[in-house]
DNA sequence: TCCATAAGGTGAGTCCGGTTCCGCTTATGT
DNA sequence: ACATAAGCGGAACCGGACTCACCTTATGGA
């Protein structure tokens, strides 16, 4: 579909800043930003977000996309540089983290659990696979249950990014991240 | 401010319709329903929906307020008939259940989790307090660790609820629960 | 019982914002 | 340089939330 032919230069141009201006404009003033507000500080008129984007949920998901695209390649790493239950603990505070960061990926992260758009399948399968690679080592070394599925952790850790907002939330999620692996912890051969 | 007159007779009837209409059209059609549709189905013109309803999220915000309304009597009935760490866990699945039934509870403590709006302080409120009074009962019985707070778990539910939508949710929101539970009890004096 | 009157209802019209469309502009390849 | 197709701009369109000027009717007092 997109492999038609290698976009023109400046088209390209437009669409980064399409995508870098929504992104903006979603961090700091959430989803109901006007398209024409979004298109002026990207400095393109309308038409041309539509030819990039067909319309303005596209956009959105694109830049959802984009999100969580970054945050899929950290178990990887994580899991190179430390145990497997230490490389699920940080990835879970990264990923609060992240959200503490501006609303979006808390916002990525509960449209992907709560949409049935084709367009999130991808980005959730990816996603949870991530999570089991980081449970199935800790199931390996016996630190970690193994009767639960990254897929099941994913939809808590949507859970847990849905609440932002209200003061104190940073608190409350770090604890229910501990909390959560606890009840991961709780099975393991291996129990602390 | 509502306390100026006890509303005429059909005006009554009127605004009773129109939440049930509203409500019935949000379990089976999502959020995304025409308020003309809503006005349509239950009897009147928009004008008199108009005039009940501030403005349409209003609308939604009254039918969930009454939803959780429903769900906060719950935990004080439980923990007459059952041990409180039992009437915990029965009502962290009364919750899933009625977020099964329709997407509707799941949307309301979705909002409930993730607006600012002051219409849902008065339920986030509540509805930790009702969480708070299971805790503190497991708590004294020393059955559930006393160093998680109500509004905490009410922000994990809200996760958990969030989810509904692909296929299967309903088992992964149990194992969910489980996992939460665990983690509840992991602290405790007499954990298990 | 009947009237006065204000509360309540109506729905065509307004307004706003997402989306379309067509004529103009410009990158690119020869 | 030129041809040409890819891109762009932005006025117009359209659907849907919301308003308002006028009509209908519940209600309470004579």
């Amino acid at each position: 579909m997109s492999s038609s032919r290698p976009l023109r230069a400046d088209a390209r141009r437009n669409r980064e800043a399409l995508l870098s201006a929504a992104r903006q404009a979603f961090l700091s003033g959430g989803i109901n930003v006007h398209v024409e507000d979004i298109a002026r500080s990207a400095g393109v008129a309308v038409g041309t977000l539509y030819r990039h984007f067909e319309t303005r949920e596209a956009l959105i998901e694109e830049v959802y996309r984009k999100e969580v695209d970054d945050l899929c390649t950290a178990p990887g790493d994580l899991l190179n540089q430390h145990a497997p239950e230490e490389a699920l603990r940080r990835f879970l505070l990264l990923l609060v983290d992240h959200a503490a960061v501006g609303k979006g990926m808390s916002v990525a992260l509960e449209s992907i659990m709560a949409t049935d758009s084709p367009v999130f399948d991808d980005a959730r399968t990816r996603m949870g696979d991530a999570l089991t690679r980081l449970l199935d080592a800790g199931s390996a070394a016996g630190t970690i249950r193994g009767d639960v599925t990254g897929p099941t952790l994913l939809r808590a850790l949507g859970g847990i990014c849905a609440m932002r907002v209200t003061e104190g939330w940073l608190d409350e999620a770090r604890q229910i991240t501990a909390l959560l692996l606890d009840g991961l912890r709780h099975g393991a051969p291996r129990a602390s």
